[in-house]
DNA sequence: AACATCACTGACTAATCAGTCAATTATCGA
DNA sequence: TCGATAATTGACTGATTAGTCAGTGATGTT
C-alpha cells in the first residue's frame, strides 16, 4: 500500500495543540497524547525526551507559524497606516482561523512555564512589528510613547479583538470588529 | 495560649494562590498546598470538597476583591474622564500591588478550566465599568463601538499596563506607564 | 467532671503519572 | 534476498496524584 508520509512527530504536535488547549498542560498526559495521535506512548519520548520538551517545541513551532502570518503581504508600498493595519489585519485572521493556536500561546504566555527572559526572547521575534514602530516612531506617525508600550498595546489589542471574535455569536460581524479595534489602536497611538 | 483566630481555610487560599502562580493548577498538588498552608491534607478536603472547588472558590474570592479595587473613591462628581481614567488607575495599582492575584486572575481566564459561560458571568460583576461605559456611548462621550467591545479593550489595556509595568526593570516610572497607557486608550475611545 | 460536638489529623488507597526498555517491525542499500 | 540499521511498540516501573476515613484532641455546656 502506499504509505502516506511517516510523520508521527507531527500527528505528535497536533494531537497535543488539541488537548492542551482542551485541558492544560498538566491536564493532559503523555499517554492520552499518544492516544490521540495513534501512537505508541513510547514514540512520544523517541520525539521528545521529555513531556516539557514537547510543550516547549510545540510553542516554538506555533509561534512560528504567527510571526510568519504576521508579515504576510507586507510589501514596501503603502502608506505606514496601511503597513500596520495589514499586520493588525493579519494577526487578527491568524487566530481566528487558528483558534487553537492562538489560544495555546495565550495560555502558555500566562502560564508559569514561560519566563521573563523567554517572552522577551520571542517578542524579539516579531521584527515586522518592531522595526515598523520603530519607524513610526521616529518620522512622527506614532506618538512619542516607548516602543515597547506601543508595541504591548497593539499586539495585546489585536489578541483582545480575537478574544472577542471568538466569544461573539458567529452572526456578529467580523470585518467590522477588526475595523472598529483597528480605529481604537490607531487614534490611540497616531500623532493628530 | 492565647489562640490566633482560627483560619485555616484562608491560609489554604493564600498557599493555593501562591502555589498556583508558581507552578499552575495542574502543575500543583493538594498535598503541597496542605503543607505549604500547615494544615493536614484531609483539612484542605473539609474545606473544598474537591480541588476544582479550591481553585473556583479562589477565583471568586479574587475577582471579589479586583471589583471592589476598581470601584475605589469613584464619588459622583468629576468629568466621565475623570471616572474613567479612576477605575483605570485602580485596576492597574491593584493588578501591580497584588501580583499574585493578578497573575493567577490571567492564568485562569486563559485556562480551559473558564467556559465562555463563566467569564461572561464574571464580566457581568464589573458594574461600574459597564455603567459608565453604556453612559458615556449614550452622552457621546465614547465614540460609537459596541459597548462590549470598549470595555473588553479598555479591561485588557489595563492588564496589558499591569504586565508591561512588572515586566520592566522597577526604574521605569510607574505613573508615566499608567498615564501613557490611559492616553492611548482614551484617545482611541473617546469622541474628537 | 462528664458528655457531646466537630474541626482536625495523617496514614492509607486506587488510579494515574512521566518515562524506560527489551522485543518487534519497517526500511533500504547491496 | 539478505543483513544491518532505524523506527516503533506497549508492558512495565517507581513516584505521585486526588481524595478517604477511622480516630484524636480541643472546645463549650451543664
Amino acid at each position: 500500500m502506499k504509505e502516506q508520509i511517516k510523520d508521527k512527530r507531527k500527528a505528535i504536535l497536533e494531537a497535543a495543540l488539541k488537548l492542551f488547549t482542551e485541558r492544560g498542560f498538566h491536564g493532559t498526559s503523555t499517554a492520552q497524547i499518544s492516544k490521540e495521535a495513534n501512537v505508541a506512548t513510547g514514540t512520544l519520548f523517541n520525539y521528545f525526551p521529555t513531556k516539557e520538551d514537547l510543550i516547549n517545541s510545540l510553542y516554538f513551532e506555533v509561534k512560528g507559524n504567527l510571526s510568519h502570518a504576521m508579515g504576510k503581504d507586507l510589501e514596501a508600498k503603502g502608506t505606514f497606516q496601511d503597513k500596520l493595519k495589514r499586520i493588525w489585519s493579519n494577526l487578527i485572521k491568524w487566530g481566528v482561523s487558528n483558534q487553537n493556536e492562538f489560544l495555546f500561546v495565550g495560555q502558555f504566555c500566562s502560564s508559569p512555564y514561560i519566563t521573563k527572559f523567554t517572552r522577551e526572547e520571542v517578542m524579539k521575534e516579531y521584527v515586522f512589528l518592531h522595526n515598523l514602530v520603530d519607524e513610526g516612531i521616529k518620522t512622527g506617525e506614532i506618538r512619542d510613547f516607548p516602543a515597547d508600550l506601543v508595541i504591548a498595546m497593539f499586539y495585546q489589542g489585536s489578541r483582545t479583538i480575537v478574544n472577542f471574535i471568538l466569544d461573539s455569536d458567529s452572526s456578529q460581524d467580523q470585518n467590522k470588529v477588526l475595523e472598529d479595534g483597528f480605529q481604537i489602536i490607531w487614534r490611540g497611538l497616531a500623532k493628530e
